[in-house]
DNA sequence: AAGGCTAATTGAATAGCATTCGATATTGTC
DNA sequence: GACAATATCGAATGCTATTCAATTAGCCTT
């Protein structure tokens, strides 16, 4: 009995990579045509198979997609975790730097993708690339930010997932107005200035310095602060108030 | 032969009635399935038509979802236009602060329609929301961005699209962390340590003053200059309120 | 007001595609 | 080598957007 449950190694090296060449085919078919415009029966040829042969595998096209994007995902988050890896400097704003233009050219090259990915969770609300594996991916970033903070480099009280979504979202938004304008051209060098501005942003408000002004006492820099919080106030309740 | 070619006015006043019946009822059920669940005898019964005649409207169901997308980014921009017509306070990032709240509160209680705004424009690449009606909407906050820097507040050499990305990124991430932790409840409350945090980035990012503090502390013509915004600030408030 | 012309409307017929399923082939076991 | 269990196949199914030939309503002329 064990040994039908069980095929040898042999029969499940194969069926994995049967797996492989359906996953490679759909990527390609996807990328090049989207979701609605992939059809089965090219995956189906592409990997040299049967079109009633993928749905042993995968059980409905969603679900094929999602495989082949969770693959996706699981790649990037190693290689983030590889440029982290490699990053030799401990300070956060170098590690930062090195992270986001990672992430902002991977998110301009793998634009397709990318986007494939939001418009699977949004069109087909069943099936959607499982949250842990996003949360994998940008735990990278979290790693980072609470190293930061234990060095004293960033404020204690900054709250992290507003941090992360303000990292990410102003990235993916910058990528596309990147894409946009340089239709075609992938050069980095115009991601430079997104990044520089996204460290200055997380320099200013996030560090710790900022903080270490505020906390100080009658000085000139602590007067203009309060003047800053008080205008804030003012300005907040003048708007409530409207 | 003028006379077949223009309807009388009955005639169009009719067909236009026709029609925002159709976008209503393509409305309703596109926001209770989603596109693809939608399907398109259920549009047609909904507005009392036959199934072909939408055809007559739109050539498919994607242009359809457009229209209804549009009359809704339209609508929007209306809105965010008489959210910064109504804040009375001259001050930059009062109506920053007025201008993420409407917004944010915006995209999550109409979650479902942005998503399919991009949804659609990421599955179906022939069809998308016109880049001019986006921009059109996000035309508010630039020129809030360009006022501000008129009146000194922020810095003159910040570019504009950089900072429009931040601002509309981050807020679209964290209306979804917000969607996701307070599933079902969407009291304000949870939305303003967001808007808070957005206000005080752009600040010390932006802010003309921070950078001065940057570049070597605050000065006395400086903290002046600041009390002199506020005192006009609040006269206006004074005034408003008697 | 009747007749004729045009434009609007209809819903049954068409066509495209994901998915299913019965038949067939392959693999592993004794 | 025969049997059981899997895996594979691709034609048949079912579901929908879209088309289209027939019908109806609106408007103008006389």
């Amino acid at each position: 009995m064990a040994s039908k449950a069980i095929p040898s190694e042999t029969q499940r090296a194969k069926l994995e990579r049967k797996e492989r060449v359906i996953l490679e085919a759909a990527r390609t078919i996807f990328v090049d045509h989207g979701f609605d415009g992939a059809r089965m029966q090219e995956i189906a040829r592409r990997a040299g198979i049967g079109e009633g042969t993928i749905y042993s595998y995968y059980d409905s096209k969603a679900e094929l997609m999602l495989a082949v994007l969770q693959r996706f995902w699981d790649g990037l988050t190693l290689e983030a975790e590889g440029v982290m890896a490699s990053v030799q400097v401990p300070d956060f704003f170098g590690r930062l730097d090195a992270l986001a233009r990672y992430h902002l050219n991977t998110v301009i090259v793998n634009a397709d993708f990318i986007n494939l990915t939001f418009a699977l969770r949004r069109n087909n609300s069943e099936v959607s690339v499982s949250r842990d594996h996003l949360r994998h991916y940008v735990a990278v970033f979290d790693r980072q930010f609470l190293r930061g903070q234990d060095r004293g480099e960033l404020r204690a009280d900054a709250v992290l997932w507003q941090a992360r979504d303000i990292f990410y979202g102003s990235l993916e938004y910058s990528a596309r107005s990147i894409e946009m304008t340089m239709e075609g051209d992938r050069s980095t060098r115009d991601q430079q200035p997104v990044v520089d501005d996204m460290v200055a942003l997380f320099r200013a408000h996030y560090g710790a310095a900022a903080e270490r002004e505020a906390a100080g006492g009658a000085t000139l820099a602590g007067l203009s602060r309060q003047v800053e919080q008080l205008t804030e106030t003012i300005a907040s309740l003048a708007s409530r108030l409207s």
